[in-house]
DNA sequence: CCATGAGCATAAGCATAACTGATCATCATG
DNA sequence: CATGATGATCAGTTATGCTTATGCTCATGG
């Protein structure tokens, strides 16, 4: 016996499979499935050639066929198949709406902090059925060599990246000076003016380089006294007395009372950030949604920016004229 | 875009994505399936012509192709496709050596007592990939209406079937007087002796049809003062003395010392008993196997039929002969 | 007992799909 | 800039799948 595998098996003689079994004839089945009834023979001929056995027993004249064990055996597991395969259809249909799969996207504490949560949430309202899992360092380099293993799908970036990624704009983060309230005056503060303190800082990263170069074209040779990550711990730092911190605003929290925020002058370029993901590659529906949110989330954001710094001259609600 | 159905898709096309995706070029995948290049480069434009969307990211040169996102998504489902493809073909396999399935067997009260239990306990032992249901009536017409309808793929039978069944001979159950222990000296009693006893039998079914045409033809108008289908009640109603009974042997237990069996004379033909299956249906290699193992536990039962009766002649072991 | 019709199989013919071999364009590499 | 590995494409050939026409089987009903 001539047994082909499984595996070349065409998903359409199952259907006409399926169809005979319903209709108990070859001819109705072939009407149906828009056929004729030596085609649907045919076909049937074909499965039974590749699982080797009969799957009908014909009894000859006007009866209907019916099915072997070994017929109705295969038959079970033919019809899970084909529900199997509607059930992939629907699930790619929810792909390409965005709506299934899993994105993985890369990120960095303070994006981590301010943009991220309401920009998964709005992913989560608006695609419920899609896995979203976020790797966050705070190393450049690790986002970037996951992004290019293709471990992640996006990432949030700072400042420029090679040309083996492309990037969508979403903010400049300006950097402000953070010290003790009443420290300084209200409003901005000359470089010239911190030159002597005592400074906090995180370690080196892309974000830290740009700082500590505007920094240094400003005249100031900064005094590193304690480097860390966490900018919560910063802000801490700060408010004990430590010294002073020269942060990008996204870092801190302008809510925060117990810290005073300075723009600096001469004002120096706020790092941009990005985001950015293989180029040449094509992206999942839900990473070019992903994109499209994280640009207007980040707009938000940079409205805020505008808004707090210079600070909103304290405008009344215009008033009603009286008649 | 002319998006086809997955019910059109040849498992051929998932074999040759899921090669491509691990060997990661179209050549080497090619090589390892023994097409050409561009064969499988035309598989997988039909796979995407199906699908709707591209699969793999093509860099151009002599870079490996890469899977889209929705090709990475598809591949999870293809290759769980392909593993069940091949859990389907194992699973034939196992049907095709009767260790998969189901067997529904027909069968009758004496059967279920006598020959089913060491029966299934063979099949099961040989088989433990097979499930067994076993369907007892002791009414002929109700088995033979569900192995007509399919619901039952073989049944023990009695006497002859309509010649849309087939059968297998498997034994002959001679009928037997049962009566108290004593109150007929050992071995055959005459019909006429039974003439005026009460008669305990069963409802009326082949067997007890059989039955009462042997005692009739024994010149013996039966005279029924209890039936019941039920073997037991009708043993510890003959202990009891309502009556004798004339019983197929299978229906009783030839070991209890408390009833005394008995040869009749004029001895008549014996309920033969058969397996029986739709004819021109093929059968399940379960089935065939579970006839021939039925044909065997059969022999075995007859052999002790013919040890009972004539009660063996206590032929002493051959002594070797002393030097 | 034969005529009828429903049913599947099969052969012949044709259209299409699938595969091969050759060639082209792309692009990383040295 | 030459090279080589790669996928796409085209032309030609083979294989497959479908239709039409026809034959065989067998239940049914006169």
């Amino acid at each position: 016996m001539l047994m082909a595998d499984l595996r070349d098996l065409d998903m359409r003689l199952l259907v006409a499979f399926d169809a005979v079994a319903n209709e108990g004839t070859f001819g109705r089945a072939a009407e149906r499935l828009g056929y004729t009834q030596s085609a649907v023979s045919q076909q049937i001929a074909s499965l039974e050639r590749i699982v080797g056995d009969r799957v009908f027993d014909r009894p000859g004249g006007p009866r209907p066929v019916e099915l072997t064990p070994l017929g109705a055996h295969l038959l079970e597991h033919g019809r899970a198949l084909l529900t199997q395969l509607d059930r992939i259809s629907d699930d790619l249909d929810r792909f390409r709406a965005g709506d299934a799969g899993r994105l993985s996207v890369g990120t960095f504490q303070s994006i981590s902090n301010t943009v991220l949560p309401s920009l998964i949430g709005s992913m989560r309202k608006e695609l419920p059925g899609l896995e979203i899992v976020a790797f966050e360092s705070d190393y450049d380099d690790v986002l970037h060599d996951r992004l290019a293993a293709g471990d992640l799908d996006l990432s949030f970036v700072v400042g420029d990246v090679d040309p083996s990624f492309d990037t969508r704009h979403l903010l400049n983060d300006p950097f402000r000076l953070i010290a003790r309230p009443g420290q300084f005056p209200a409003g901005p503060v000359q470089i010239s003016a911190i030159v002597d303190e005592p400074l906090l800082g995180q370690h080196a990263n892309s974000c830290q380089m740009i700082n500590e170069a505007g920094l240094r074209s400003g005249g100031l040779d900064p005094n590193y006294v304690f480097r860390t990550n966490d900018n919560g711990t910063v802000a801490a730092m700060v408010r004990a007395g430590m010294g002073v911190a020269v942060l990008p605003l996204l870092c801190v929290d302008p809510e925060d009372p117990r810290v005073s925020l300075h723009p600096l002058e001469p004002a120096f370029p706020g790092r941009e950030i990005s985001i950015a993901w293989r180029s040449g590659h094509t992206l999942s529906p839900a990473a070019e949604r992903f994109i499209e949110l994280a640009v207007s989330v980040s707009a938000e954001v940079a409205l805020r920016f505008a808004e707090l710094d210079p600070p909103p001259p304290r405008r009344r609600t215009k008033r009603p004229a009286t008649a």
